[in-house]
DNA sequence: ACTAAACCTATTGAAATACTATGATTAATG
DNA sequence: CATTAATCATAGTATTTCAATAGGTTTAGT
């Protein structure tokens, strides 16, 4: 489970914005760069991910920024890491075309791929929602601010 | 969960020197290289990762060549991961040093880490006795020829 | 001595990763 | 209507990782 730099700060991003914008407002790429310490640049093209596959919804111009593109509760983690890297909870990914049939349809079918579905199945269950609620009741507890919405 | 070759033929390495060995005859990698269709260069760095760890044990000289080291009861498809690369299922694998505490925690611990428990929990539950036992059973069924073992 | 195996270490080529750089497009604002 | 500040698109690059290859040493049986 090495996460690359791009699932990761793709994940922070969009929860991220999920939690800076509840009251309407856009949030911009160099806010959550500061906030978050990301490259700007970089993080531009993680955004760009995040919004063709539409979680994201980006607006051009001044006073642009990008807003969450659907309901939290409909957007999940399975939805943010493969809009990231497709290879993350995907069904296995096997190199070798050997000659032992047997022992691919083994390892691959009775293996990677039981680990890979309980992934996807549990990437499923958790929701931007929830995490961007955990994430401000975190928040709060932490610096002992109220965070104020509005 | 995109997989190295260097996993995938340490698996295939281990599970045909378990079901090649049950006669007590030790396996040669130059005979798991063609079995299998690995390089034997390779192979051979592999399986002293696999030897390594304790999981095999490779006769010098004449003759040579590898046995299970222990019980097959007793190799978890854990122990064989492990040993060929710690990263597989290993508790999270974080980037960053963000400022962001709450955030980084929150995906780490709340989130990757409960993946990664989930995939080392169920790599513990297979035994190398059942992939082997396994694999020799779909042998036999695929080429409908019993195989004898001593 | 010869052979055939494990074992050890260095190097290489290719691919993936993690960015940086440049610039075009779009829209609000003075 | 020019300026500004944002998204968006694409090219380039430096570093790291991966997947082998290569060359040799050690060990043991015949």
């Amino acid at each position: 489970m090495k996460i690359s730099t791009k699932v990761e700060f793709g994940i922070i991003a969009i929860i991220d914005i999920a939690s800076h914008s509840l009251n309407g407002n856009a949030v911009t790429t160099p806010e959550i760069a500061k906030r978050q310490n990301i490259s700007k640049k970089y993080l531009e093209q993680i955004l760009s991910s995040l919004s063709s596959a539409g979680l994201v919804r980006g607006q051009k111009g001044s006073n642009g920024g990008y807003v969450i593109a659907k309901d939290l509760k409909e957007i999940t983690f399975k939805d943010i890491i493969n809009a990231l890297d497709a290879n993350v909870l995907s069904n296995v990914y096997f190199n070798t075309q050997g000659d032992d049939d047997v022992m691919i349809r083994l390892i691959d079918n009775s293996l990677w791929s039981k680990m890979s579905s309980y992934l996807q199945q549990y990437a499923e269950s958790i929701t931007l929602a929830q995490l961007c609620d955990e994430y401000i009741k975190n928040n709060e507890i932490e610096h002992n601010i109220p965070m104020y919405y509005i």
